[in-house]
DNA sequence: TATTGTTATACTCTATAACTATA
DNA sequence: TATAGTTATAGAGTATAACAATA
């Protein structure tokens, strides 16, 4: 399981189907906190950019997005908007709302750790053969895709 | 990138590599997050019990295993010594070092942990045809393993 | 001098509960 | 009454810097 980060397995060995994904998660995470870090970014402010990149939700519909309290994307949005890469703004339907928007500055900073990020990840994939990555990539899209349709929007 | 959590793909719609490689990191870590939750422990807490599983190491061994700070990993291994989870005990080689170890509840509570675990992992791959598990495995594996190869211990 | 581990301190992230202002 | 958002508060997790004990 999440057992062993930083045991190498021997040459030539191969690793279990749980430890692989658990490894391989654990991989990912670790290069877009790298290259998030770079920028003075947690894993947290990238993911709050990630998603604002293609959308201008409210409070509510952000910490449902991000899996978290709406408390908690209070906090996320507001050191956010301290750093200038987010900004509030008051929603014409309804008085209550506010949508929450990259601004210049935020969506330029996404855009680099986002095309650094995926260098990273192709680096990683080096080794495979272009039919091995083909497979990886239609699998991995599998998994992920059923496990939207049996969960999130069915 | 690590954008769409809460974006399920139109069905029959295939993800980028890096998109699909992300959401099932995050996948991943939830299911292990989940699971986790069930007994009160965190991701971090998990790791740590689960690197014990098989070693014995001292508090540096520990935090490099874990890729913390050695600070970071005193403030772990005290929260999981107050659980009862862990233990400490003097090195007999190095007066200054001390070894951290499982206790029997700790054993006992990753155990579960891990078993619930692997059961979600499974299910998560139930779409998969036997030879894409197969393939998925393989593929993942020597990504994994390449990377400790080129990083970790060479 | 260098290393092992802890402590003091500060910041991010997260949740719960209580509050306000709308709806 | 219910919902949208914030604030107050508390705790986990992490890092940096300074320290004591030992090597």
């Amino acid at each position: 399981m999440a057992s062993r980060p930083g045991t190498g397995p021997a040459p030539n060995e191969q690793l279990t189907t749980v430890d692989g994904l658990v490894q391989l998660s654990f991989l990912i995470q670790e290069l877009l906190e790298r290259r998030a870090a770079e920028h003075d970014v947690s894993i947290s402010q990238t993911r709050l950019l990630g998603i604002l990149r293609d959308r201008t939700p409210t409070m509510s519909e952000l910490a449902t997005l991000l899996g978290l309290d709406k408390s908690s994307a209070t906090g996320l949005v507001d050191r956010a908007e301290q750093r200038g890469l987010v900004e509030r703004s008051p929603s014409a339907a309804d008085r209550r709302a506010v949508h929450v928007r990259l601004t210049r500055a935020g969506r330029a900073l996404v855009s680099r750790v986002a095309g650094a990020f995926e260098a990273d990840v192709f680096g990683a994939l080096e080794g495979l053969s272009h039919s091995q990555r083909e497979a990886l990539s239609k699998i991995v899209s599998q998994v992920v895709v059923q496990h939207a349709e049996r969960h999130g929007r069915l």
